[in-house]
Parts: structure tokens; C-alpha cells; sequence
DNA sequence: TCGATACATTGACAATTGTCAATAGGAGAT
DNA sequence: ATCTCCTATTGACAATTGTCAATGTATCGA
């Protein structure tokens, strides 16, 4: 578990890595880790969220821009970047009044990584 | 859209085929079928069925040889097929008495492409 | 200090989900 | 036909989820 948190921050290229669904059979606790990264990719919302980030130039989106584009209200928006937050997807800085949230792609990589042929 | 479908194309290999979260923000329908496969694939026992059936050397499993390492039961396995059926992330031959589950492992890479870089 | 702005949290609700027991459907074997 | 085995469906239940209104918290400006 030590190890695995280590990994998930050398990403993409490093061998050994995070749990892999193709590899070989994951036991329980491997599989319920893995599932917690997939759920927060498995709503709509939530991936329009990545998709507004990952198309920003600067690389980062304050949450009051998020609200118009996704059509949700402020404390829905909350909610969701909170949900990416906990599962390493995206963080957030706070500068001023505004927080500032930015792609953790490195995190996204070892999620897709883990579906990997 | 049709600058997207190109990406993918290249991505995946087939044309005009799915979203990526990556590529430009997602609008709402886009973003819905794309939770459609990460929803399948939010579940540890799912993801289980997945690893198991990619470490088959035959590459298909019978559902009855899903039900003792899983750990689940009987029924609760063949939802959780029908869901990943359904999300054409396997699909189930019938010979006789046993059905065989194999891995689509194309649906799959189009997830992988969906958040890649 | 006071008010305004940006974001987070709480509470409530309907909707969805994962699970199993019970049952149904399908296919060989006797 | 009947029985047995394998798989799918149904029904019921607790648990979780997505949503918003209301409220709380934090920061800046006047």
C-alpha cells in the first residue's frame, strides 16, 4: 500500500506500477482501489470537469468558471471537484477568493495505465 | 466534433468513434456515453471479472468458474456480466450449458484513448 | 467593521446501485 | 418426459449517489 502510493506519482513509464486490471487477476483490495479512481470518472459531469481543464490553456480553471459551462449549480460543482479531489484527479489552490483547480494527469495516466493491454 | 472524431481515429483505430475527455471540453451527450463505460467499470467486482478473464490463457471463462473467486453469487455475477455486456466491455457465448465470457479488449482500449493525453 | 464575493458544507430528497433469495429459462442426460 | 445442471431474471432491501436550497466560511475592499 506504501509502495503502490509511491508508484502512483511516478505515473506513466515506471514498471511495477499501480494495480492492472489485464496483468493478472486482482484480489479484493487491489480491485476496490482501482474501482475508487474509476468512479470518480464515471459521471458526466465529472468528465466535462477534466475535459474544461484539460482544454484550458493556462491549465487551471477557477470554480466560478466551471458553473456557467457545466449548467450545475455552485454547490453541485463543489461537490464534484471535491469527488476528483479525493481521488487525486484534480487539485485545488486556493489564491485570494478564488480557488484555482488544476489536472493531476500523472493520476489519470496510472488509471489508464491500469486498463492497459 | 469532426476534428475530434479525427483524434480518436487515430487513437483507437476506428473512425468516427468515440469522445476524448482530453482533446476539447465535452458537451453534455458526449460526456453521458463516455460515463456509460466508466461506470462499467467502477466496481471492483467488475474490474475482477475483467483481470480474471484477461489472465485466462484461453481467453474466455465460464460464468461458473467466475463464482468461486469472486466470492459473490451466483446471480450477483451474472449482473455484473450483463452490466459489463451491456457496456461492450465483454460478451457471452453459449455452448451448451455453460456460457463463455470473453474480453473486448477494443471497447476497452477506446476507454484508455478517451483520457488519454 | 461592514458588506460583498467566492467557495465549501449541511440537510433533504429522489434515483440509482450492489446484493442475495427465490424463481424462471435452457440444454444435455437418463 | 423428467431430472439435473448452468445461467438469467425478478423482487426486495440497504446503501450510495447526484442534485439543490440554505447556510457556513474565508477573503478582499471600502
Amino acid at each position: 500500500m506504501a509502495n503502490r502510493s509511491a508508484v502512483i506519482e511516478m505515473a506513466v513509464g515506471a514498471p511495477e506500477c499501480c494495480p492492472s486490471v489485464l496483468a493478472s487477476p486482482l484480489d479484493a483490495n487491489e480491485a476496490s482501489e482501482l474501482a475508487l479512481g474509476f468512479t470518480a470518472l464515471a459521471d458526466p459531469v465529472r468528465l466535462r470537469v477534466l475535459s474544461i481543464l484539460a482544454a484550458s490553456p493556462e491549465g487551471e480553471v477557477c470554480v466560478c468558471d466551471f458553473v456557467g459551462p457545466l449548467g450545475k449549480s455552485q454547490p453541485t460543482v463543489s461537490h464534484h471537484l471535491k469527488i476528483l479531489s479525493e481521488a487525486g484527479l484534480v487539485q485545488g489552490d486556493r489564491r485570494g477568493k478564488w480557488v484555482w483547480y488544476s489536472l493531476n494527469r500523472v493520476r489519470l495516466a496510472a488509471l489508464r495505465a491500469a486498463i492497459d493491454t
